[in-house]
This record gives C-alpha cells, sequence and structure tokens, in this order.
DNA sequence: ATTAGGG
DNA sequence: CCCTAAT
C-alpha cells in the first residue's frame, strides 16, 4: 500500500491521510495569542518539532498541546525491543522550561507511555537518545567497566579512518554542509577536534552543536546537557531554563520581551548547549559559503508585532525573518546555514531533516568505502551526487538564490504527490518533476525522492533485520526490505560491518553499523536488535542521567545493568559472546513448554469458581498460584520462533486457561466489553501477565470462537488441532450471549451463526442467568 | 494512560 | 501476542 502524503494546507505541515507512523501529528492547535501572549516570539512554529521526529524511527504518536505551554508526547512504549523507540536527535524547536519524562513503571507493560511535558520559551532542546548507544554502554559497564572510565565515549574517525580512540563507539568527523550533505573533515578540522579530545569530557559538547555528523549521540552529552538543571522533588527531570542562565527567565514570560534580549539569549543558549568549538565550525561552514553576506541583521521578530491571525492558519515560517529561519534551521538540523534563500530555508526546515540525513549518510558512506558500495542503490542517491559533493553548498546556494520565493505549498504537494506517484519508477527518472519545484537545492532533488516515502514501518526488528539481511543481496543487487512498502531500503539501517578493533584493549571484534545518526553516517556498534531478556521497561533508563541528582538515575542504571546481566545469563556463557549477539539464541522451543502447570492449577481454580457459585465473585480474589512468577525470565517462559525472515521474534506465549477465559468472561459480563483495565484490575489482579491488551485480545478471539463455533455445539473441542486448550461451547455461548447483549457482534460475526440455527436459544436471557449458565455448564464439562 | 484494531 | 493509532 503506497501512503500518500499529502500537504496540510493550513498548517503547512506534513502529515499522511492514514498510518503515517513517523510524522508527528499535533491533534489540536498551538497557543495563540490569546492564550499565549509571547507566542509569536516564542514559537518559531511548534509543529517543526515533529519533523525532527521522522527521523525517529516510531515512538511519536501523537503529540498535543496539553496547554498554553505545554506540549505532550505521547510516544509509543518501549515495550518491546522490537518496537525500541530510537529517539535520534529528538529536537524541540523550542526550548523546555521544565522537561519532565515519566511513566514506564517497571514491569508495568500498561504503562507504555512516556511524556514529555514542555514549558518552553524559544529554545531549542536537543535530546539524544540513541538506543543503540546506550545498549554498548551497558554491556561496557557490565564486562569492561574499568576501560570505561578512562575512555572517552567518542571515537572519532577521521575520514581516512585511521585514528580511533578507544571506544566501540566510533563517529565520522564529518562537516555537514548547507545543503545537508556530509562533507569528510578536512586535517584542519580534525585536528581542530582532536584537540577538543583532549579534554574528554567536553568532547561530546564539542561535536554537538556544530557538527551533527559527530553528533552528540553520547549519552553523557544527554547527561550533562541537563546536568545544570536541577530535578525536582518529584524525581522528575527539571530543565533549568537557559535562559535563566542567561539572565531571568521571567522576563521572557513578562508581557514586555525585549527582543534584543531574547535574541541574546537565544545565542546563549545556543552556545551553552553547543560546544566551545561552535565557532570555529561555524567558521569554516561559512567559509564555503562565502559567497554570502551574512545579512542575518535582522533580530527575531523585529518588525513588530506578527499577525497572529496568520500564524494560527498559516506557516509561521513565512513571517520569520532570514535570521530567524537560520536559528529555526540550527535548531532543526542541529547546524549551521548560511543560505539565504527564505524559500529554501523554509522548505527546509519545513520538509523536515529525515531524508536528507539519509542522503548524507548514504553519500558518506559511498565516500568512504566503509561498507559496499552504494552506488547500486538507485533510488537513493542520484547521480549529480558525485558533483554536490564537491562543492554542494555552493551549488545549493547558487540555486536558492535564484529561486523565487512564490513557491507555495502546493508545489511541495505537487511535487511529493508526484513523486508518490512515480514511486514504481526509479527515483532517478522521478527527477524531472521535481524540477517544478523550486526553491530547492540540488540536494533537494535528490530528497525530493525518497524523502516523503517514509515507509510505514511495523516491525522495526524486522525491517532492521531484513535490510541488513537482505539489502544486499548476493548478487549486490538491492532488495526491498520492507515487504509491503514496495520501498527501498531505508537508509537508516545499515548493514553490518566489522571494523578493526579499536584498541589494543578490546580483544573482541567490533561491530558497527552505519547509522544515520542525527543526519550523518556515523556509526554505531551494532547491537542486535532483538532483545533476549526482558523486554525494556524503560528505556529512559538507559540514558545516564547521572549528573541529574535524582533519585532515577542510580536506579535506572541499575536496572539497565540488570538486563545486562539478565541476557548475559540467557545467553549461553559465551566468552566471547559478543558478536554471539548477533544471533538470538533459540532459549527454548516447544509446544507445551511450561504450559502444562497451568492449565493444572486451571482446572483446580476452576473447580474453585464453580463451587462458589455464579454470583460470587469472590473468585476473582482467589490466588492463583500462577502468575507471580509468571513473566519472570527464568527462560522457561521465553521462546523465540523463528520469524519467515530468518529471523528470531521472541515470543512469550501463555496458553490461556479455562479459569482465565471464565474470569474473563465474567469480568466482561459484570463490566462490560472494553472495560479492560477495570476487568484486568479486578479479575485478573493476580495475572501479571494478562495485560489488559490481552484481555481485550482474548476476548475477541473468544467472540470469533462462539460465532464461528456454536453450530458445531457439542463437538467443539475436536476441530482443529489446537495448539490451546479448547473453549467448551458453553462458555463461547455465554460469550456469544454477552456479545449480543453488548450488541459488539459484527455483523461478519453474526452471519456465518444465523444458519446454525436451532441452538440453544434459550440461553440468551438475562445476563444474572447467563452468568450461572456458564458456571454450571461449565462444572457440567468439568 | 487506555482502548480499538490490524496483523 | 505485538504494534500502532486514537482517545
Amino acid at each position: 500500500m503506497i501512503v500518500q502524503y499529502k500537504y496540510h494546507p493550513n498548517s503547512g505541515h506534513e502529515y499522511t491521510d492514514h498510518s503515517s507512523r513517523h510524522q508527528l501529528q499535533l491533534n489540536n492547535n498551538p497557543p495563540t495569542q490569546e492564550t499565549y501572549p509571547d507566542a509569536n516570539l516564542l514559537f518559531h512554529k511548534p509543529i517543526y518539532i515533529p519533523f525532527r521526529f521522522r527521523n525517529c524511527i516510531s515512538s511519536i504518536n501523537t503529540a498535543y498541546w496539553k496547554s498554553a505551554t505545554q506540549l505532550q508526547f505521547n510516544s509509543i512504549p518501549p515495550k518491546s525491543y522490537n518496537s525500541f523507540p530510537l529517539f535520534k536527535n529528538l529536537i524541540f524547536v523550542f526550548s523546555a522550561t521544565e522537561l519532565k519524562f515519566w511513566g514506564n513503571q517497571r514491569l508495568q507493560r500498561s504503562n507504555q507511555s512516556v511524556f514529555a511535558f514542555l514549558h518552553f520559551y524559544a529554545f531549542v532542546i536537543e535530546l539524544h537518545v540513541v538506543e543503540c548507544y546506550m545498549e554498548t554502554l551497558v554491556a561496557i559497564e557490565g564486562s569492561e567497566k574499568s576501560k570505561l572510565e578512562g575512555t572517552s565515549a567518542i571515537v572519532i574517525t577521521c575520514s581516512d579512518s585511521s585514528k580511533q580512540i578507544a571506544d566501540p563507539v566510533v563517529y565520522k568527523l564529518a562537516r555537514v554542509e548547507g545543503d545537508g550533505r556530509l562533507v569528510p573533515a578536512t586535517d584542519d578540522e580534525v585536528m581542530e577536534v582532536e584537540d577538543l579530545l583532549d579534554d574528554k569530557s567536553s568532547v561530546h559538547f564539542v561535536l554537538d552543536t556544530c557538527q551533527p555528523a559527530v553528533c552528540v549521540s553520547n549519552h553523557e552529552t544527554f547527561g550533562q546537557e541537563f546536568m545544570t538543571m536541577p530535578a525536582d522533588s518529584q524525581g522528575l527531570f527539571k530543565v533549568k531554563d537557559p535562559c535563566t542562565l542567561g539572565g531571568g527567565s521571567d522576563t521572557v514570560f513578562g508581557t514586555t520581551v525585549d527582543l534584543g534580549k531574547l535574541n541574546s539569549q537565544f545565542e546563549e543558549i545556543g552556545r551553552s548547549v553547543s560546544s566551545p568549538v561552535d565557532g570555529k565550525i561555524e567558521e569554516s561552514g561559512d567559509r564555503k559559503g562565502s559567497g554570502e553576506s551574512e545579512p542575518s541583521t535582522s533580530t527575531m521578530c523585529v518588525n513588530g508585532k506578527p499577525d497572529f491571525s496568520k500564524l494560527k492558519g498559516e506557516i509561521c515560517l513565512d513571517n520569520l525573518s532570514v535570521r530567524e529561519l537560520h536559528a529555526t534551521f540550527k535548531a532543526t538540523f542541529g547546524r549551521e546555514t548560511s543560505v539565504k534563500d527564505k524559500q529554501w530555508l523554509k522548505r527546509r526546515i519545513s520538509m523536515g531533516l529525515s531524508n536528507s540525513c539519509d542522503v548524507s549518510t548514504t553519500t558518506f558512506i559511498i565516500e568512504n568505502n566503509i561498507i559496499t558500495k552504494k552506488p547500486k542503490v538507485e533510488e537513493d542517491c542520484n547521480l549529480n551526487n558525485e558533483n554536490e559533493k564537491e562543492d554542494p553548498f555552493v551549488i545549493s546556494v547558487g540555486q536558492s538564490q535564484s529561486q523565487s520565493q512564490s513557491v507555495d505549498n502546493h508545489n511541495h504537494n505537487h511535487m511529493e504527490n508526484d513523486q508518490l506517484g512515480g514511486s514504481s519508477r526509479s527515483v532517478q527518472s522521478g527527477t524531472t518533476p521535481k524540477n517544478h519545484h523550486i526553491g530547492i537545492g540540488s540536494e533537494d532533488d535528490k530528497e525530493g525522492g525518497k524523502r516523503v516515502r517514509k515507509p510505514t514501518k511495523r516491525y522495526i526488528e524486522v525491517s532492521e533485520s531484513e535490510s541488513r539481511d537482505r539489502e544486499y543481496s548476493g548478487s549486490g543487487r538491492l532488495v526491498s526490505s520492507v515487504k509491503s512498502s514496495g520501498h527501498g531500503p531505508r537508509t537508516r539501517v545499515r548493514p553490518i560491518h566489522n571494523i578493526q578493533p579499536v584498541t589494543s584493549t578490546t580483544t573482541r571484534p567490533l561491530v558497527t553499523r552505519q547509522d544515520s545518526l542525527g543526519g550523518s553516517g556515523v556509526e554505531i556498534p551494532y547491537v542486535s536488535r532483538i532483545r533476549r531478556g526482558r523486554p525494556r521497561e524503560n528505556f529512559m533508563a538507559l540514558m545516564k542521567f547521572q549528573s541529574c541528582g535524582t533519585g532515577i538515575t542510580p536506579k535506572l542504571v541499575k536496572t539497565a545493568h540488570d538486563d545486562e546481566v539478565e541476557n548475559r545469563e540467557l545467553k549461553t556463557a559465551l566468552p566471547t559472546g559478543w558478536v554471539q549477539l548477533q544471533q538470538p539464541v533459540i532459549i527454548k522451543e516447544g509446544v507445551g513448554g511450561g504450559s502444562e502447570e497451568y492449565s493444572e492449577e486451571a482446572s483446580g481454580e476452576l473447580k474453585n469458581d464453580s463451587e462458589e457459585g455464579e454470583g460470587q465473585m469472590d473468585s476473582y480474589d482467589d490466588v492463583e498460584a500462577e502468575d507471580d512468577s509468571d513473566d519472570n525470565d527464568n527462560g522457561n517462559n521465553i521462546l523465540t520462533v523463528p520469524t519467515a525472515k530468518g529471523g528470531m521474534r521472541r515470543k512469550h506465549h501463555r496458553p490461556w486457561t479455562l479459569s482465565e477465559v471464565v474470569k474473563l468472561v465474567e469480568g466482561v459480563s459484570r463490566y462490560g466489553a472494553g472495560r479492560w483495565s477495570e476487568i484486568k484490575r479486578i479479575a485478573f489482579s493476580t495475572c501479571s501477565h494478562r495485560t489488559p491488551v490481552d484481555l481485550k485480545d482474548k476476548w475477541r478471539n473468544l467472540l470469533r470462537a462462539s460465532f464461528a463455533q456454536l453450530p458445531a455445539e457439542k463437538g467443539v473441542q475436536n476441530s482443529k488441532k489446537q495448539s490451546s486448550i479448547p473453549i467448551p461451547a458453553p462458555i463461547l455461548l455465554r460469550v456469544r450471549e454477552l456479545a449480543e447483549m453488548q450488541s459488539q457482534v459484527s455483523p461478519d460475526l453474526k452471519q456465518p451463526h444465523r444458519f446454525g440455527g436451532g441452538h440453544n436459544h434459550n440461553h440468551n436471557h438475562n445476563s444474572n442467568s447467563g452468568s450461572r449458565n456458564v458456571n454450571d455448564i461449565k462444572s457440567g464439562f468439568l
């Protein structure tokens, strides 16, 4: 299925008509002047945030304005490793005075959301949370703690890939040109960085803002970034408003805002977050674009009050000065640009970064020959890449200059649709239509092809593994990694490749994979995406908030560590198990494995229930011997099932016991279908496995079964070799009753049954009797 | 956080 | 059972 991207006429934000997984959608309107007087100053346009998120794999579900000053991000939980969110370089175009994370209580699968509430001013906060890195870190901690200390977390490799500092995490030093392309760092630049490396602690910062390529994927960065921020009493992270540092945040909130002040604050903030080298690198960057004078003398929002009426339904970008655009640009992409073309800037910003990253990465990769030649990838790279690489910046500038600013959304829209339409053909051929849109640098052409077409990926793990496995087939031909999307391989995911052990201290081969980290082709240690241990409950735990001063920190870290330990235990102890990680280990394979115990106790409990009689909900209070130890990672319940793709998927399956089913049915009859949480809380309080969702799923299944099987009536059990226990017809009947009572019977299900005819329709009485019926009949069955 | 659905 | 989207 082709996901069609559209361009929202009002917001100017990209969205898809359906399943636009990777794009954040704001459900409500951002603050307006009424709700937030300083909005004009504070929001470039809140919606920009989302685009950055497109670089994330998934994670962000929705976001909406909690209040005038609070934006809530609702992310998809790291419930399972498969869906572990890669929060990469989340960039908020506005700053947060307060940043809170919560949720993800341990062992509470139901707490799936991570919320980030932001009180913001006008600033940029970057969150760099890279799962892979964290994973690595954990590994290091677990195995080679000592090493970690003396090691900078960042390894910088110059383009010749000769310099490496001991650490699994390898970053390529590269400069991002104005058009988003990555250019291998020059010797000078490398030297600069090297100098900075003397101070290990500052490295991250150094490489941070100015060098997205080297990006701050460093865990420490994150922590440090917030180091200055006091944690509030609630154990939440409170980000001290950078503005405060620069001089009184209160001022900002005041009705009167000194633009100049704000501006300076902005700058200051930028510095505080970015590296010392910032200036230097900026210079180098600007050099290239020297052709352009720096007109950005205009201050933000200088020219009087913004038109709020416009602000509402229109793209705010239009109101921004070049300088503001620059700021936004930097905020969005984490790098400077000297492009003066407003349209270009606007488009770049609005279009988001994701693809430029990918493209850049691609290019980068190719250049370095790190992995198999990518040239084969027709989709990703246009031929002109080669040329652009030389001096991409100039090119794009030149183009942008000549471009009119009259480009409107339609153009974008058109272009995108166009490209979509041409999805079947090679992108290169699709270059033609791109000419339509103006204001786009040559790079945009590149990106145009793929950029908008971020396919929906349901299963990150799968896609990635597929990518790894298939991206380059033996023939070298590219194979689409996304089954249904029909899109090319995701540039995000790079094939694994080995690089030389980083240091003598490292005995293990270092396995890394290319990843577009922060829009650059950095290498990050490869870790299997398949989690063998308990799914990580709190991915935040993986970040090192060491300096946050919150009690949370140690605990979290510990958690991560524990996880690692668990993993290690689960894995057959292989001293050199490092590489082994690549392949999931089948811990246990078996049909009945561990299910006996449940069925056994099930029957017992079932009896209990029946004895207690219908009305008695007391049965709910019965403590099942089961659960408790339930989900524990004893390994017994951990099964891995081979995926069609050859990958492994973890599967912890627990057959539903009859008693559970009964409880469920009872619960539904009592609280109604849909109130799964209630049911879970009441009837399944002792079953720590069985989440509300599980109940819901099971009910759905029961529903199906009940309507499908009724005709068979007695013969129920026989049908097919059911891996799970058969459900007694009476129960199914009961289910059907309930379903019909609650009119949740879908016509589909209903239909087939009608023909069955002549069954115990007398079972259709009120719920009370129904309840008894179930029990009665049930007991009869047992 | 919860729920509905799709897969 | 997992995953996503929408409440």
